[in-house]
DNA sequence: ACGGAATAGATGATGTGTCATGTAGGTTGA
DNA sequence: TCAACCTACATGACACATCATCTATTCCGT
């Protein structure tokens, strides 16, 4: 940290822009999902999850590997979605330390509901204005970006 | 939303790969930057804004357009910050509803401390990952989305 | 077989963000 | 001038995220 290179004109430029889109795409993607389904988009994640699997059903390590969270939030927001009868907790019998996480019929219903409404907002607000070059840029630029926190972060 | 066009696959993978991105970038973003100063990134645009006005003084109406932030939010961080002693709040002669927030001694030294290790962040976990094409790619595409936003949301 | 280390998971405290609502002071037009 | 309205700001309730810590179980080397 020396002497700290600066950005240049057009990385700043391109950092504001980046900040600001990815507060605003966020705030707009959980409104609408909010508004739509009562869900967040946190929710979303977790149902899809729960319904790209056999069953419906998870431990919660693989589901926090999957999802990359932290273990304690993964814990706290099945506990909330269990409150709200979108997933139930079952006992693992291979391991006693275990435990499984199963999408509940509400919580099946509640995805195949979110899901054309979610995609279609991410489409109009995202892709729409994007070209396939830039789509392409996009996942280019940000793979290179995912594989620098990873050297970094672990 | 009757039938709803899904993702392609290139768009799919451009926009797994932006939310793991922006998921990770941002917790790194904060950990640094709480590691190092004990600021979040909210702390830290709040007091970028008001390092870069004349006496460290803004109306929080001011403020909060500048962040683009909800008015509540705002409020309730202005208070956190405030009990930390990173700004204060002052009366405002000229409306009897308004006030200001100014930044304190304590707050100037704050982002004076943090900003070389922040920006030296996201140069390195960022711009040092990227060619000047995708910089101006990057603008260019998140430009185009915040447009759509704009005329989206308001 | 056992003791230490690693793993699975829950929990409480605290900071953060949103929504709904409240309050007080400005503004405007009949 | 005064009622209707708008604007600036605060607050309480609640969802969400992180950190530190705790418990229970499994794993592994000796």
């Amino acid at each position: 940290m020396d002497t700290p290179r600066w950005l240049d004109d057009d990385q700043q430029r391109a950092w504001r822009a980046y900040l600001r889109m990815q507060a605003q795409l966020g705030a707009a993607l959980n409104r609408q999902l909010q508004a739509a389904c009562n869900l967040s988009l946190a929710d979303y994640d977790v149902l899809v999850h729960l319904t790209d699997v056999p069953d419906g059903r998870l431990r919660p390590y693989e589901l926090q590997r999957a999802l990359e969270w932290e273990q304690s939030r993964l814990s706290h927001h099945l506990s909330r979605m269990q409150r709200r009868g979108l997933v139930e907790r079952q006992e693992c019998a291979d391991d006693g330390r275990g435990a499984f996480v199963v999408l509940t019929q509400a919580g099946r219903e509640a995805i195949t509901t979110a899901a054309p409404g979610h995609v279609e907002t991410v489409r109009a607000l995202f892709f729409d204005a994007l070209g396939p070059e830039q789509v392409e840029a996009l996942q280019q630029l940000t793979t290179q970006v995912l594989a620098r926190l990873d050297a970094a972060g672990g």
